[in-house]
DNA sequence: ATGGTGGCCCGGCCA
């Protein structure tokens, strides 16, 4: 038995994968060694006719898909203890560049998201980014309860605190920390959901996210702006979480990391 | 230093 994976564990991930197309082998990879329930991943940056679905039934995932033009975005949901209920995008705006897909597994509200790009600070991308997190708590209070087990993953493009970039001084003014875009997060975490990682982890400098450029992963230059976001019930649940750094090294790496989540099962 | 790298897919765009 994986002493770190007792029975009664659901073990939930989240991965920017960067291009699923590119990114197969070390998904698969990931899979094998990390072996979640349930992996929300982000940027998969296929159409839906393109989405690897036998690759993954094989590995005994059902999945679900939002992949609109292909080209950019897209979010999808794999998960080996069922799957159900699934949307796509939100009611008022469906395609919403695809970003945004939910689904019941296991009992628990699914969400994979992948929060727009804002650029740089008082641009229209900016701007959209602020109303897409604006629509995202919408579409929580119009589509799910807080009360139950919920739990919302993804790219936020956030860095919730300063403890979560490596060099604070180096942000002033810049996207992923200005105070709107942390309202905006706040705003949803408000509707009533914890930042389970930081739940377990409180220690400042842990990344999920470094730049491809620059030498910025071996200089530990990142931020963390993947996240999990769980409802109280199941927050409470958590007992481990972790940020795989490793799958952000070696042979064609996304430049995001995984997130992994492990839950006791609810009673 | 407005660079650098890597994904899209072949000329820039996006991160």
């Amino acid at each position: 038995m994986d002493p770190w994976r007792p029975p009664g564990t659901l073990r939930i991930a989240t991965w920017n994968v960067n291009s699923l197309r590119a990114r197969m082998p070390r998904v698969e990879e990931f899979i094998g060694y990390a072996a979640p329930d349930i992996l929300c991943m982000q940027e998969t940056k296929v159409t839906d006719a393109a989405f690897p679905a036998l690759a993954f039934r094989g590995l005994g995932y059902d999945h679900a898909h939002h992949g609109g033009a292909g080209r950019w975005n897209g979010v999808a949901i794999l998960s080996r203890v069922g799957l159900d209920q699934i949307t796509a995008g939100f009611d008022d705006d469906p395609e919403a560049e695809s970003r945004f897909i939910a689904a019941t597994c296991a009992g628990v509200r699914v969400a994979s998201v992948y929060v727009p790009n804002g650029r740089e600070v008082g641009t229209e991308h900016y701007r959209a980014k602020l109303a897409w997190l604006s629509q995202l708590r919408s579409h929580l209070d119009a589509s799910a309860d807080p009360a139950g087990d919920v739990i919302v993953c993804g790219d936020f493009n956030v860095a919730p605190e300063d403890r979560d970039v490596y060099d604070p001084s180096k942000f002033v003014g810049a996207t992923h920390v200005s105070p709107p875009e942390r309202e905006a997060l706040q705003h949803i975490l408000d509707w009533g959901l914890v930042d389970v990682f930081r739940r377990c982890q409180p220690q400042e400098k842990l990344f999920t996210w470094w730049d491809y450029r620059a030498g910025d992963f071996h200089n530990h230059r990142g931020m963390r702006i993947d996240l999990a976001l769980a409802s109280t019930s199941l927050a409470a649940r958590a007992r481990m979480a972790l940020i795989d750094r490793n799958a952000r090294k070696g042979k064609l790496p996304s430049d995001h990391a995984p997130v992994i989540v492990d839950f006791d099962e609810a009673p």
